[in-house]
DNA sequence: CTAATAGTGTCTATCAGACAGTATACC
DNA sequence: GGTATACTGTCTGATAGACACTATTAG
């Protein structure tokens, strides 16, 4: 208890978002070693006189310039493996960052590139194989994924991953490419305009496949589904 | 990014139980600067060469004995407000214990001493107050509360406030005294022997308070619940 | 016997899922 | 018109909650 072992502490991001029907996640390829030229989870090291969500808040702005008020962030959890980076001890503390589709993302200064990948495309590979990311960043990713879709069940989340108006065809688009299964979009639609709080109804419409067209929604103020919707 | 700002790590317990048909926290009296004298988590600096899960272990078994098989532990989530220690710039990683009722608890090498304390007398308090918790232990426990009743609702985990043999009985009461509400004991029964893998019973029973003895189970394989137990 | 806890059966309101049918856009 | 999407209504099987009833112990 006299000695204070001394540690670096980063902040990685898993900033996930749906594009092009599918469950997308942002990566940079790392300008510098370990890991040169391998794609990794953005993030960076916490700063002196900086709290956990504002390191957070700060890297994510300077990934993707979306300031954090537009996007839904929240802690993942910690890694620390002894040897998780080659160059010292380090313990890192994983967010995740829900967000509607984002302009193409900014290359952070140490990032040499920046590139949406598809989660599905991450996940499949052996951890510390080719074309796998960096670090411990393929488990980061996993409990990441896992959490975001968990949390679509029992709270109303899934609104972080549209613009400030959707429709209930948008909603449940996120919904199946989160969870990559159909829903019925008769029942769905009851379900999410059945709970209070879920959705605030807007005096607007939109058209745009050539169908009727559907009502706009903004995110109601409910922090909570009670009942949840259950991937079954 | 070529500056690498340290920190010192430490891991710190939410420690629950049920006694007295209460919840329960450990809390160990602090015997050094800061805040000697007051009540904290149990924690500890995170070693050279360890991971965090076996940091969380090796405290869990320094305060009180037990080895992390016989009780559920896992990472609630990290803390890091640059003022939240005044010695030097620290992040904790909070873990917290899911324990059967314990011997006494044992006094750690930087604890003056060590006892259970009912979270209601702790969370009531005002953070900071006389009595309160020293830290920021006071939000690190509100937020290891809540996720311990959370996990009640979607995991078999209630399970772990519980010998390795008990009665439907005593599951329910673990449940009552998380939940702070009573539950219909016939649907309970009903409910958690009908959830497939919850539950494993034996051939013996056990009688206590002058009732029809109960028959005595074991914790299935199941590691979730569908569908959940709802607090309503 | 009474009191207490364990466990089963039954009823009802509600809900998830399946799916018919209507509304309103573009072509 | 045809096709596509939005939305409403209806049916059915399953379930949560309320509660009557039986079972088996201690005292």
């Amino acid at each position: 208890m006299s000695e204070y072992p001394t540690v670096a502490v980063t902040v990685d991001l898993v900033v996930l978002t749906v594009r092009e029907d599918r469950l997308q996640v942002l990566t940079v390829r790392r300008g510098e070693e370990p890991y040169r030229g391998r794609w990794a989870l953005p993030g960076g090291f916490l700063r002196p006189d900086e709290d956990l969500p504002a390191a957070a808040g700060r890297e994510l702005e300077e990934e993707t310039g979306v300031t954090s008020g537009q996007v839904h962030l929240e802690q993942l959890g910690s890694y620390g493996a002894p040897d998780r980076d080659p160059r010292m001890r380090t313990v890192t503390v994983a967010y995740i960052a829900l967000a509607a589709d984002l302009p193409v993302p900014v290359a952070g200064t140490d990032a040499a590139d920046a590139r949406w990948q598809p989660v599905a495309d991450l996940v499949g590979r052996t951890a510390g194989g080719r074309g796998a990311l960096a670090f411990d960043h393929h488990q980061v990713l996993r409990d990441g994924v896992e959490r975001a879709r968990a949390k679509l069940e029992y709270t109303p989340l899934a609104a972080a991953f549209c613009g400030r108006e959707f429709t209930v065809g948008d909603l449940r688009r996120v919904y199946e490419v989160v969870w990559d299964r159909p829903l019925d979009p008769r029942n769905f639609h009851r379900k999410v305009t059945g709970t209070a709080g879920f959705l605030e109804a807007t005096d607007r419409t939109t058209a745009r496949d050539g169908g009727r067209p559907a009502r706009l929604y903004r995110t109601g103020p409910a922090t909570s589904l009670h009942p949840p919707l259950l991937r079954g």
